[in-house]
DNA sequence: GCCACCTGTCAAAGATTCCTGACACATATC
DNA sequence: GATATGTGTCAGGAATCTTTGACAGGTGGC
């Protein structure tokens, strides 16, 4: 079978993926989980970094697609959330960035309480 | 002649594109400059946004190799700044990631006064 | 019950980034 | 000289990210 096609990311998700990736500690994270599937207290042991934070940057990292958190139960039976890095591929040229570029929904005025019924072109 | 070897950014060069193609202003910026290199003020006026604005985006694009500037004289001996973008290419996995961030200089305490003897290992 | 470990969320403070309006300085044309 | 176009920079406020400390659960073992 043929390899998959350039993909041609849209706008938002390449904003997403790239101010997610460019941020140092994110970098460190996905580098860490590269490595190896962590927990999330482990992670943040090994990285030293507090547990609010790192959770918050991972939440950054899922939202663009990057990583991916399962809860899972150890044979304990206590409760972990394991996080892996998604095998993500981008490529950067300025043509990319072009054509992403033309597919960016002003993030001003969008989705503000997502789940409705669009009707907010009134102003 | 083979083609180029893969690159592998430092930790800080990728830093410094990813965060500065994270964000729609320059993501534009790049995607006009690819259509047609053009000076400052026209391409503020193109994109509708302040002089000084862009200003700040293209240097942010600048320091991170995205773009070029080159400080030309029309014929009739105007003085105006014409950028271009670099072809550049970048390729964004999880392994490259990785290896980038292993070779990360913690931005916190850097070059302050830049150009230093660099005596501050004190701490 | 108490301790150790895990999960998650909040609010408030700190740092950065982003953006605007005003300023200073050139050159060509009217 | 006045006007129009180009260049660049600065100060201050607005908007966003980052970061921390405290809190509220959960389960297992002593």
């Amino acid at each position: 079978m043929p390899e998959a096609p350039p993909p041609a990311p849209t706008g938002d998700e390449l904003l997403k993926v790239l101010s997610a990736l460019g941020n140092p500690h994110r970098m460190r994270i996905v580098a860490a989980l590269t490595e190896s599937r962590n927990y999330v207290s482990a992670l943040a042991r090994l990285i030293g970094m507090g547990r609010p934070l790192l959770h918050m940057h991972l939440q950054r990292l899922e939202a663009a697609g990057l990583v991916a958190g399962t809860l899972e139960v150890a044979e304990d039976g206590k409760t972990v959330k394991y996080y892996d890095v998604t095998p993500f591929f981008y490529q950067l040229t300025p043509r990319v960035i072009a054509r992403a570029a033309a597919t960016i929904t002003d993030t001003t005025e969008t989705d503000r309480t997502a789940g409705r019924s669009a009707k907010e072109e009134a102003k």
